[in-house]
DNA sequence: TTTCAACTCCCCCGATCCGGTGAGGGGTGC
DNA sequence: GCACCCCTCACCGGATCGGGGGAGTTGAAA
């Protein structure tokens, strides 16, 4: 089980489709001998991309059930930064549990373990290894893999990343500092008359900075600007 | 120059107490025989922390000078996933190489690599590998221990998060669905109408649902109650 | 030098949102 | 049985936001 994942990660980093992805992940389980293995593309705009093991049946209807609102592994670990073992997620709500039984019930394994990934403009992604197994021998698993699992998964949003197309056209707008300030005190609860008065200019010059942002960030009002801005990982509240 | 990292990490791992990280960075310095090792978090709200092995001088010259603005390194690496030599950042503006003078003035090496690193909520940090040295013997070393690097970067950032005061108090009273799917349609530009029409409810009967998700989240107003949602990971836009 | 982006200020008015107060039915849990 | 929460619906007045004008300075890039 000493997995050998430096060639993989060489190759992984020549891939020049998107369609490469899918082998070298299939390689990859190969070489941890698990059950599966999968790259987990969270879009900021609900959409989804992944790539990975699971029975195709089961990806599809994760889409179509919008399991990804109630997957405990999806919420877990957007406000975790280490990997984290799907164990330690709370799985405690109705939804949560008739979700996993669903997942079971569809060859997914009773062990999980999932490295939260994070990209420029609020990209998230996962990457997540699952198996059956008992406790014990899981743990020793994630204990002894843990480095590679990191790596590999970086090694793989990096990919993914290259692969995605329509990156970095947005970015290009960027905010200036008024309007970053604008925006974050908008996210903080502030009206427009507070934080005109915070940053001790006009409201309406403050109004001009808000318009220009919403602008740059194509929203359609203030509310989805801020959202967009705080997605984007352009301010931070 | 074979570094033998992993006991480092493992210390890493132990580590306690925010005076510890500057223990390690010393000794990753010694063990990867380099001039400098920098860890630097990036608060998007100007608030700078860090550890590391410049001098202290430089340092506080940088936050006195707002380098942070203008410095490619951070600006460059904010757009980008993957590790980044400093030779293929933006150096063509004015300010860029009076900074550059300025920052090999004060011992900074002339060869770079910086590490970006993401975390939850908008976080963003920089581990920076820093030395003087010709270009192929400073690519010949970042190509060796690139998968090093970023395991360290990984790790630290790791540790510093758990050191961060006021991470995860949130008791984070639970939305219910409605109030989900209500602040998820706001996020996304809806107004109230809009959004009343797609859950195919009255206008007023939206409303409530937003009021109940304000006072749950403890916010100010609409905008300031999406904010909160999407910074605690409860929805996705 | 000229252009251009950022920053600052002003008025007006219709559209939208907020806050308060109200009511009723359905489900869950003690 | 009785809370308690979730879902649904309604009216109103005042506060806030959004879009439409126009105008001046500064500083950096081309």
């Amino acid at each position: 089980m000493a997995a050998q994942i430096a060639p993989i990660l060489d190759d992984l980093e020549q891939a020049s489709a998107l369609e490469h992805l899918q082998t070298v992940i299939e390689r990859l389980r190969d070489s941890f001998a698990v059950d599966h293995l999968v790259y987990h593309w969270v879009n900021s705009s609900g959409e989804q991309y992944g790539c990975g093991t699971y029975d195709p049946v089961w990806v599809q209807r994760y889409i179509d059930q919008g399991y990804l609102r109630i997957d405990p592994v999806i919420s877990g670990c957007f406000q975790r930064f280490h990997p984290v073992d799907w164990k330690r997620l709370d799985w405690s709500s109705k939804a949560a549990r008739a979700f996993l039984q669903d997942a079971l019930g569809h060859g997914v394994g009773n062990q999980g373990f999932s490295i939260p990934i994070r990209g420029p403009n609020g990209q998230f992604a996962l990457f997540t290894v699952n198996h059956s197994c008992d406790d014990a021998t899981w743990e020793a698993f994630t204990e002894r893999h843990r480095k590679d699992l990191i790596l590999v998964a970086h090694y793989f949003n990096q990919k993914a990343l290259e692969f995605e197309p329509g990156r970095t056209p947005e970015p290009a707008q960027a905010l200036s500092p008024r309007e970053l300030e604008a925006m974050t005190l908008l996210a903080v609860g502030y009206n427009r008359a507070q934080a005109a008065q915070s940053l001790d200019i006009s409201e309406h010059t403050l109004r001009v900075y808000i318009e220009s942002a919403r602008f740059k960030l194509g929203a359609l009002n203030t509310t989805h600007a801020v959202a967009r801005a705080l997605s984007r990982g352009i301010i931070v509240v």
